[in-house]
DNA sequence: TCTGGGGTCCTAGGACCC
DNA sequence: TCTGGGGTCCTAGGACCC
């Protein structure tokens, strides 16, 4: 019973994802120190190689960053995430020819589940999916494999910086995986981050193989049933399900840093409509309909931080997708937080109490018809943002003036997703 | 006014992930 | 001067009910 059901896990990891996509569409790129920067030219959210010798730390500040890459030549890339969905897309759907059982994960990671017996030589099978995915999308991926996706994922760390591997490991038939793992931080364990592994380590369990073999009842007692799956899925037994169907979310949130600070209520509608927008569109995408609004807003504070952020949360009567309903609510939450001669750095949403379209609980005053014809316009208007671009049209309450929107001035063009933005070949 | 156990639901906060 | 944006799960504590 139990040899039947086990299962290997294989873990795709796509390599520095976010350069490497901007590599594909701009080849003078290789080689080359590159980074990606966050919405609003925040943060540094990728680095290739190159630059991570460089000393470049993962979500360093653009700014504190910025004269030593210029000293390196570094090149500069703000954020092109509908490339890299697109590209996220593509890579998860081949990777779904290549295992009965496939997870994706985030933007650059997939797990795969094969059963036990179906491969004879696991390792070569990794090495051929990193080369299909290498040549048919132009991403380099590494591929780690365990008996749990835990082990997976130690795996795909320790190809990633470790050559020999040739970019796929399989943790099964590495022999001196003890000893790897004894001499691994604690904190390199996925689910163990910088609290756990501070703690940790002070209690004197400072590597991988010491938390492997900590005992059950001083794990969960001291922190929680999550670390103690975490400990069982490092002694290869299998906690963690593959999630092939993800269910509806839970919450939707949309947010942003303005391009410049903001003190008008109109332009925070703006923006705040704009949210509500994009929020709307991720909740039919997935069917569910949403019966709280909170919206948030930052300020700067005199000594020129940011403040810890105000909420204002509405209660609507029914649970709705319809943009304009969700906009006239979170207008309604929005005007609780707004005190002029502030200045408002930052703003977002978040929809709440999320269900099922369809199961909504039906409230006196909106007849069956009136909500027929929104949910009719929705439709045309997605399916025209689907084929146009997202912004091609959208309702009047987001404005045209846009002076919240983020920075974004060393973008690469949408390559794959508009028809005005493909590369040209000469 | 004090006494008790057991259960559910909700919320806030903490920890993690990419 | 300039510091991202989106999620998940777990736990503890309070309100409320029987």
């Amino acid at each position: 019973m139990m040899e039947s059901q086990e299962k290997i896990f294989g873990l795709v990891d796509c390599n520095n994802f976010f350069v490497s996509c901007e590599r594909v569409f701009n080849p003078s790129l290789r080689r080359k120190p590159t980074v990606v920067l966050s919405n609003n030219d925040g943060c540094i959210i990728s680095r290739s190689n190159e630059a991570k010798k460089l000393g470049i730390p993962m979500g360093a500040p653009y700014f504190e960053w910025r004269d030593l890459m210029k000293a390196h030549r570094v090149t500069v890339c703000s954020a092109n995430f509908t490339l890299y969905a697109d590209l996220s897309r593509r890579i998860a759907e081949i990777l779904s020819q290549f295992a009965p059982e496939v997870e994706k994960y985030s933007v650059d990671e997939v797990f795969l589940a094969f059963d036990r017996l179906a491969l004879s030589d696991l390792t070569e099978y990794a090495r051929h999916i990193k080369a299909v995915v290498q040549r048919w999308v132009g991403i380099p991926v590494t591929v780690g494999i365990g008996t749990t996706k835990t082990l997976a994922k130690l795996a795909n760390d320790i190809a990633k910086v470790s050559p020999e591997f040739q970019g796929a490991l399989n943790m099964i038939e590495c022999r001196e995986w003890n000893e790897r793992i004894a001499t691994m931080p604690v904190g390199d364990v996925w689910g163990i981050g910088y609290r756990l592994s501070k703690k940790l380590t002070e209690k004197g369990h400072k590597t991988v193989l010491d938390l492997k073999e900590a005992s059950d009842g001083w794990i969960s007692d001291t922190f929680g049933i999550g670390v103690l799956r975490t400990v069982w899925e490092l002694r290869g037994i299998s906690c963690l399900p593959l999630k092939e169907v993800l269910p509806p979310k839970k919450g939707i949130t949309v947010s942003r840093s303005f391009g410049e600070v903001l003190r008008s209520l109109d332009e925070l509608k703006e923006a705040v409509a704009f949210f509500v927008t994009r929020g709307a569109e991720k909740l039919r995408a997935e069917g569910s309909s949403a019966a709280i609004v909170s919206v948030y807003v930052s300020m700067k504070q005199l000594d020129g931080s940011h403040g810890q952020g105000e909420w204002s949360t509405v209660r609507l009567p029914m649970a709705t997708n319809y943009t304009p309903m969700l906009i006239h609510y979170a207008h309604e939450a929005l005007q609780h937080l707004y005190r002029p001669n502030k200045r408002f750095v930052k703003a977002g949403i978040m929809f709440g109490g999320i269900v099922p379209t369809g199961s909504e609980q039906m409230t006196f005053g909106i007849s069956e018809e009136k909500i027929k014809r929104g949910t009719q316009l929705m439709q045309t208007m997605d399916e025209i943002n689907g084929r146009w671009g997202a912004r091609a049209i959208q309702s009047a309450a987001v404005g045209t003036n846009h002076g919240w929107k983020s920075r974004h001035t060393m973008m690469s063009p949408a390559y794959t997703t508009r028809w005005d933005e493909l590369q040209l070949v000469r």
